[in-house]
DNA sequence: CACGTGACGTCTA
DNA sequence: TTAGACGCCACGT
């Protein structure tokens, strides 16, 4: 499970501005299709000043997962990517920034 | 060992 | 399109 959490790390560190990628596909590029929930698990537990975009990570309805202040920060980094978001955390044109 | 939980996903009505 | 039921699985209690 730890090398999971390493594979997470990584493909992370590959997904460039104005991408982005859902949990789903992080597990399943990590090679462990079944454990989309385990990589919000493992986001949580980065630290607050990590360079990894964990933000750029949406579930697969292209809709932000987090609630409160941490949803604010999620939509404030988005945003500063360029991509539109609504007040109830819907990503505008949310496809296209797959990949 | 059983049970509840969660930054999720898919299927169905 | 939307909401609810299920499936999934490591982890803490």
């Amino acid at each position: 499970m730890k090398e999971f959490a390493q594979n997470i790390y990584t493909i992370l560190s590959y997904i460039e501005k104005g991408s982005l990628i859902t949990y789903g596909q992080l597990a399943s590029q990590a090679g462990y299709p079944a454990h989309s929930r385990h990589v919000g698990k493992i986001l949580a537990k980065l630290p607050k000043d990590t360079r990894l975009p964990w933000f750029r990570v949406v579930n697969s309805q292209g809709k932000i997962s987090l609630q409160g202040d941490a949803f604010i920060r999620q939509k404030t980094l988005l945003e500063q990517d360029g991509i539109t978001i609504t007040e109830q955390g819907k990503i505008l044109k949310f496809k296209q920034y797959l990949g």
